[in-house]
DNA sequence: CGCGGCTTTGATGTTCATCAAGTAAAGTGG
DNA sequence: CCACTTTACTTGATGAACATCAAAGCCGCG
């Protein structure tokens, strides 16, 4: 066993059975050469709008919001989202600067790999190119189908479709601690933060949720599922 | 001149600069034998929701609509595009199937390449691949920002969005034929049919446009965009 | 313990959808 | 080519949905 340099992590990560499936292990020791993780506490931001892109990121730990602020200076949500769906990236590709800023949410650890060298294998490997591709182009049609969803909902509709997504698809759990102020979710959904809050406390007094600050208690999941449908 | 078979017209498509950049003249000749062109007349589907891919279709020319239906039949128009934007194209390498529809919305001629040769070409061609990745995502990047602008926007600011879109993006004229029904407006801005025809006939009385049934005349662009970015 | 930010609730007004009724336009069949 | 049918468009009136404003309560943090 003569070994020479320390086992790279990367060769036994999650993210690798995502997009990284195509790639040796030679190659992945390579790519440890080219990367960094970084941690962000709740609250920074990971990427700026405007920023120049010079890596590749994406989420290993965590949750994280993309958005960006629109001319008058609020914040338009377009999507909340946990590891493996590395929705900074989308663009990294199709242009040089941060369409959007993403933020951190909870606690969380990004991978960061030189963009170029990311190029540089998208190039060379075939099958690395298309498990890519289609990884991208998945993130972007969700985005974009559950952008449509929220918009033929009205208020309540949205409220509840927001609950179920975090009960359903962020957390997997009916009881969970809110990441984000209802001013967020009011940016989230389109909505303005009051009726978001009285559309809350309305779904507390049904007794379809319980609300103890930012805990959410999730009681009946199936009356949700029936407002976030037909409002 | 011992010429083997006919010349390919694809060799001089004006597409071939925009995802076939990278093709030898050689591979493009064979790409000519697996693609078909297929004229769409006026309302006629494209692909339809649901639907299985099999080829890698793109817009040669013409205007189409990428649109869904929601479950309770009615339309949310995703985007109206002209070509070189093979929208219907996003998911073909993440689905198997269509998420959304298209139809023409004029007398359109569509490209179609089978999948999986082009499937074939990207494994092989890392130049190729970078650009329809490049591609693609730039498409997916501009209907989500795209819906994030339309979103921020009132009643009045929506309808002079879409006006300034086909005068300055769609037929760069200030004069044009609308391609589109008034809910067809109304299904892509997401507000009600009789709001949008009430909304133009404001702009009429005010002579921002004027009308002649299908035929638009924009008469104030400066104003528009004024409305359109301030409601 | 006091300050500032987030949350909550009520009151009020605006914006927009819906409904209905009528008109114009565009197909359709004889 | 005309009568008929259907579909698209238009306008007004009404009410529902939602935003905004304001005041008060709560909570965390210095």
């Amino acid at each position: 066993m003569n070994e020479k340099k320390k086992p790279c992590s990367c060769v036994s990560c999650d993210f690798r059975a995502v997009v990284f499936t195509y790639l040796e292990d030679t190659t992945i020791e390579e790519l440890c050469d080219h990367k960094e993780e970084q941690f962000f506490r709740k609250g920074e931001i990971i990427n700026h709008e405007g920023e120049k892109i010079t890596n590749f990121k994406y989420l290993k730990s965590g949750l994280v919001k993309l958005y960006r602020r629109t001319s008058d200076g609020d914040e338009q949500v377009i999507t909340i989202t946990r590891p493996f769906e590395f929705v900074s990236n989308m663009s990294i590709f199709s242009e040089e600067r941060y369409q959007y800023s993403v933020s951190a949410l909870e606690d969380s650890v990004v991978c960061m790999v030189n963009l170029e060298f990311i190029k540089g294998l998208f190039l060379k490997n075939g099958g690395f190119a298309f498990s890519l591709l289609s990884k991208i182009s998945r993130i972007s049609d969700k985005i974009i189908a559950q952008t449509l969803d929220i918009r033929q909902k009205n208020l309540i509709g949205r409220v509840a479709f927001v609950l179920l997504y975090f009960t359903n698809d962020i957390y997997k759990s009916r009881v969970f601690d809110l990441p984000v102020s209802r001013k967020e979710i009011a940016d989230y959904i389109g909505m303005s933060t009051a009726n978001v809050i009285r559309t809350l406390s309305d779904f507390k007094k049904e007794g379809i949720i319980r609300v103890f600050g930012k805990t959410i208690e999730v009681v009946d999941v199936g009356k949700l599922e029936i407002i976030s449908r037909h409002g």
